[in-house]
DNA sequence: CGGCCCATGTGAATACTTTCACAATAAAGA
DNA sequence: TCTTTATTGTGAAAGTATTCACATGGGCCG
């Protein structure tokens, strides 16, 4: 019964975030040369449970041999073409506060294949300016640009007040995956995904656990 | 029968995570001037369903009136005292590279209560450097700093490789609460709450939605 | 080459989360 | 004051996700 013709398989939000987990394990393993892992160890160095991290993998597939594990680079490839990672993806920059600036400049993004090609901003005294090799465009021409660029995600990093009017142009400019750092929720049409990143959320996470915890002694 | 001392009410991490979106919500309903917010809209505002906001209420009490919807600034405060939001949260940020640097200067932080009252870095080029009005302070007197401070919380923005040992560190310090962006997964002992901000998990996701997105025609 | 060991892959069971649906009830207007 | 309207608060139902538990089968040693 083949299963890559299925039509349905529907693949939890959570299962996706976990292969992000398995897929930066997978690299360090690589670069420490162990060639196989268990469920066990990989779900340890994840704080993880061995059957989770069989039954997310199963989703997809059976990498591994019964009595040995998983070869690590070849399920480190699976996992890789399974998120989409195999290639490079052109990313835009929109606004170049601090957040912005800051991940311009952030190694990860490049080494995981996210390479960002342009860098916009509405202010005139950035339009012009040289952030890590880029010069910053006017936000005016950005439906050209990302087009000529083969641009086919953003990410936003606006303040909030201006967020939504931006986001629509993007949606306007035809691009379907944007990432949003501003700190409100944005509307978009169906056929555009939009994660947000909201920096404050884990912080009040932890406020929450601070205050609620039991008291250290009874 | 009191619900106040029931002892296991376990609230599920969704569920404060909603919280920390319904609080935003409710800053900016209040900014607004609006007196009062169904559950209707306050799950259209966020993206949710009414009985999500409704049931996430209910496990802290009964806001609500009924026929009319909620008091949009007593809820608020309501929230701010489940988060642990009522109140200033001193804490320090370790290493001011592109992140630490950007999250130092962001106002979000600080509108929200949580003050950055010390910065640290182990490069003798930055230590001294003023940053955002912080002097840079040296790693190695971090446990003095934060104990003369006052520091509940920490913001981890090193480089992955030295990021378990500068959380051990951190620990060692007496530190409860702290929220990385180190790209690797760390581990605390069991009373160290520690939550982490992996930027590259959100692109990688929009990376598979793109993927694996149903072709746009069929 | 046979048997033991070990770890996978997976249905079934359990646990958790979300949604449904409606009784309860406050407000507003007649 | 009574009726209508709107919206909450919440058990029960439905839907998801995680964990259990074990049959399966490849590798390795003697």
């Amino acid at each position: 019964m083949p299963k890559k013709s299925e039509g349905k398989r529907k693949i939890s939000e959570s299962t996706i975030k976990r292969l992000s987990l398995y897929y930066r394990a997978l690299s360090l393993l690589e670069k420490e040369n162990q060639e196989t892992i268990s469920s066990k160890e990989l779900a340890r160095r994840e704080k993880l449970t061995p059957a989770q991290v069989r039954k997310d993998l199963s989703f997809f597939g059976s990498f591994g041999t019964r009595g040995l594990g998983y070869p690590v680079s070849e399920l480190k490839q699976r996992i890789a073409e399974i998120l989409g990672v195999n290639r490079v993806w052109n990313i835009a920059m929109i606004g170049v506060g601090n957040i912005g600036s800051a991940l311009v400049s952030y190694k990860e993004f490049q080494k995981q294949g996210f390479i960002i090609k342009l860098v916009f901003d509405n202010d005139q005294r950035k339009i012009g300016s040289n952030h890590k090799g880029l010069i910053v465009s006017d936000i005016r021409d950005m439906p050209r640009l990302l087009r000529e660029n083969h641009i086919e995600m953003v990410v936003l990093a606006v303040p909030a007040i201006v967020a939504q009017y931006i986001v629509d142009e993007v949606v306007a400019a035809g691009i379907k995956a944007i990432l949003n750092f501003a700190p409100i929720n944005l509307h978009v049409p169906p056929d555009v995904y939009l994660r947000s990143e909201n920096m404050s959320m884990e912080l009040e996470y932890l406020s929450f656990t601070l205050t609620n915890r039991r008291p250290p002694a009874e």
